[in-house]
DNA sequence: TTGTTTTTGTTAGATTTTGTGCTATTATGT
DNA sequence: ACATAATAGCACAAAATCTAACAAAAACAA
């Protein structure tokens, strides 16, 4: 190899980070010869960036942290608001009617969701979650559609053109859709391009009713891709601890907005 | 590529967890080959863990706590010869070349496939495989194409329409598949209709080899439905268990039967 | 330039990890 | 029951890795 290529410091503690991220664990040895340096150098390096909290310094090496990457991933990163969300998710789903076709899109509450309505024995599923379908009991009632497409790994989820050429030759009774942003000048956004125009396909195919799951640590926040104006959705559930001031806010857009209790469930 | 690899111990022991979620039991003397490490650290590794409440130490391996297994469904189905499969699987795997674009189907065997080849990141993985994607890694590098359709809940993948239309856009440059029966007759064949028609499809679309992964519990076996005869295959990947006298059959028919033996990666 | 600070390399001793030989214990089959 | 094989555990030595201190090199400021 050509290297003798000398990183800056920070710079060769990015190129650990990315590495880290990629593979998750990285060693001494290799980073020092990856780097020209030596390993002491490497061993700063590592240290220093656990006492930022980056990683987590082991013998001969580092790995990433488990929270950040480890195994888990989707299954528990939603420990946060997880009772909300359970509410929020309930109460959308107690919203359909017998023996509608519905459009859920991916997302931790709409995993809920989709947990939720599956035990029905009337209705159909069509969604790109596959990390809510992968984890659906055994005896699970409704018929449920997967969209196809790239696996994106990190949301467990599908995206991509697959999928949108599918929903093309459907039009749902009801969408059930949560989002990363809901603003009220911006409307529903999302931080990942693909994931916003796929449900925005997804509520241009809708002819019934449109609801968007979110809870309150989604509310006022606007994201990178925007999905669709508030004026094309028909209801917000949200939780209670939503700002009472976005409540007020709400009531001149013509959008419901319905507020989940606490769980019990 | 890999296979000496020396992996960092807090690394190995994440490993470790990972794979006991994964089948719900490992063994000292698998790890050790796994790993290239003696059984005497191996040991050691399962003894930590074990102190730390992460699992629970038997004699020849351990199994994983019950309260975190938790639903695992299609999971521990396969418990039955799930050594062999992970032979066969890893021999098919390891015939694939650079840059190749697979088409996998759904069962027990092709998910080990699917595990195996997804850390490669110069190939493209086509499947109806739901199950085996979801269990998939963080850092999984290989680029992944889920089929969409009818979630069939009892075999943990995708059936119907939805794949059989964008399959007929692709013409991927191998393809792996399971299947419940082989026969010398009666060729390849399953017990579920839709499974049985996406397969032959799929065997339709491949334009280079074709390989069966099977063990030996499926050699002659005849399903209620056909998917092609064995001309239309090229290779068989089954254990070494297989009945010797069906290896000769096999020889009169052009088709190769490769025998994977026990596990060492 | 000069002096100061930061970064890096080297060394040596401490610590951790690993492997091996050996005996004890447990599992398995007759 | 017994015998046999597989597995576990202990102790010690060897290898790899860590830490700390000090020195050299580079970057920086005046």
């Amino acid at each position: 190899m050509e290297t003798q290529n000398t990183h800056l410091p920070a710079e060769r503690r990015q190129l650990i980070l990315a590495e880290l991220s990629s593979s998750g664990a990285v060693r001494v040895d290799e980073l020092g010869r990856k780097f020209n340096v030596s390993e002491m150098t490497v061993r700063r390096d590592l240290d220093a960036l656990e006492a930022e909290g980056l990683l987590e310094r082991t013998h001969g090496g580092a790995i990433a942290l488990k929270a950040v990457t480890g195994e888990r991933r989707y299954r528990d990163k939603d420990e946060e608001n997880r009772e909300a969300k359970k509410a929020i998710a309930r109460m959308a789903a107690d919203m359909v009617g017998e023996n509608e076709t519905l459009i859920i899109n991916s997302g931790s509450t709409t995993r809920y969701v989709i947990r939720y309505l599956a035990e029905r024995q009337d209705i159909r599923i069509i969604t790109n979650n596959l990390a809510a379908v992968a984890e659906l009991p055994e005896n699970c009632k409704a018929e449920i559609l997967l969209l196809g497409g790239r696996f994106r790994n990190t949301s467990g989820c599908v995206v991509g053109d697959w999928a949108e050429r599918i929903l093309e030759e459907i039009a749902p009774s009801r969408a059930i859709l949560g989002a990363d942003g809901i603003s009220l000048k911006e409307g529903v956004s999302s931080p990942i391009p693909e994931e916003a125009a796929l449900t925005r396909l997804m509520i241009e195919r809708t002819r019934g009713p449109v609801t968007i799951v979110a809870d309150e640590a989604k509310i006022g926040k606007i994201c990178a891709f925007s999905i669709v104006p508030l004026s094309q959705i028909t209801e917000i559930v949200t939780d209670g601890e939503t700002d009472s001031h976005w409540v007020e806010d709400f009531a001149g857009t013509g959008v419901k907005l319905l507020t989940a209790g606490k769980m019990r469930t």
